[in-house]
DNA sequence: GCGATGCTTCGGCGCGGACCGAACCGTCGT
DNA sequence: ACGACGGTTCGGTCCGCGCCGAAGCATCGC
């Protein structure tokens, strides 16, 4: 028999409390350096390359060598959509849980979910792209949305070749309501993260809305 | 800061091989007692009861005394998908995962993933729902969709006041394809079952088709 | 009432693993 | 060449927790 201890493995690799913050980190969806990854986690750089070890041949890291530095990143959008699971389950069964509310109210208005755009904003973005015609309710993409992606130089028809899903709903965190992840929600992010109408906050899943006036069209505001 | 462990906190639950077999096997959507789970997860009775209160208090599980007996199950779709994103996980990047192949060939033509259809048949009903315009492509109910469903009894605006989304596609363990997830794949698996076209399997996750004439139009066989 | 059965609590054993200090290896700067 | 720095490996300590045997409560059948 033995059909079930795989998934214990790999819920094993999350469920130490420096390893879940390190994952955590990385949600962010910038690459860390092993000393990074040990600062976030609280832990001494030994303990952190421990870790980090497990984590890569378990699959859900890999790992850069650049110089005398290693990056490290997760290894898909697969282990990144784990994460928000655990996240969204924690969120509305935890106990204890120390309600987000306006603690950081910036991770409320706009946050990066590894590779897209979360939170009230996501939603907005989601919401908006509806409202527009771009996506229809069922978040396929129609002929304006396809005309109005492409004029942002996102490549439609790569999107639809990868094994990714283009277009994938996924429940917000904070907000409890749909926002738009899969291959084009991560194109629309770097898209507008390119031109400058987004910045990340640094060492922070924070985002700042940089131009209002050019982002209001994709926000609905 | 300590934004993170409680993640680790609801991952450290599936960690333990014998709690994440107790998982697995609730995930055929049947409620089993504290002695069944203890036999699935090869401990002794005591064993399991620490096992079981520990993932009641975490929410995972929840649990009603019948008698002498007390049953449980898993305490909602939102645990089964954390489960079934891990499974897919381990599946697609699992290092010495004994592969499925023909060791159970009935779990490959039609089993049942908490509380829908999955494995092979599942990807057929995903594909002729669409195939048939019931759905269209981005799993949306069209006109001739809501009359079929309707006459299934199944009650879709019950489904879509519901907090649960009503379509979901679920990346499909052993077919690595979209099957339909959400309100509408457990209420057409039950419409299924009542009507007796369809019957699990006693003590496994697999099902087997008992009207293959009946089920027809819906698999596209 | 009685014993049988299902489940839980308690106590104690033993393994796994998280952690750090210290030492070691590579790479970059000067 | 040398030292500084990032990262890893090695040993040893210690706590957590998974496990079972035995005993304690409930509920069912007779």
């Amino acid at each position: 028999m033995a059909d079930g201890p795989d998934i214990a493995r790999v819920a094993h690799l999350i469920a130490d409390p420096a390893r879940a913050r390190m994952l955590t980190a990385l949600m962010a969806g910038h690459a860390l350096t092993a000393g990074e990854l040990a600062a976030e986690a609280g832990v001494t750089p030994q303990t952190a390359s421990g870790h980090i070890a497990k984590m890569v041949a378990g699959g859900m890291l890999v790992g850069a060598k650049q110089g005398r530095h290693r990056y490290l990143r997760l290894s898909g959008p697969d282990v990144a959509d784990l994460l928000e699971s655990l996240m969204e389950l924690v969120d509305r069964r935890g106990p204890a849980r120390t309600r987000p509310g306006p603690a950081e109210p910036a991770m409320r208005t706009a946050r990066i979910c590894y590779d897209h755009l979360a939170g009230s904003a996501g939603v907005a973005l989601h919401d908006t792209l509806i409202a527009r015609g771009l996506l229809d309710a069922g978040l396929v993409v129609t002929g304006p949305g396809e005309a109005a992606f492409t004029d942002l130089g996102i490549d439609l028809a790569a999107l639809n070749r990868a094994r990714r899903p283009t277009c994938r709903a996924c429940l917000d965190w904070s907000e409890r309501r749909d926002h738009l992840a899969g291959g084009l929600g991560a194109a629309l992010f770097t898209a507008f993260e390119d031109r400058g109408w987004i910045v990340r906050r640094p060492g922070s899943r924070a985002v700042a809305i940089a131009a209002p006036e050019r982002m209001s069209p994709w926000l609905g505001i």
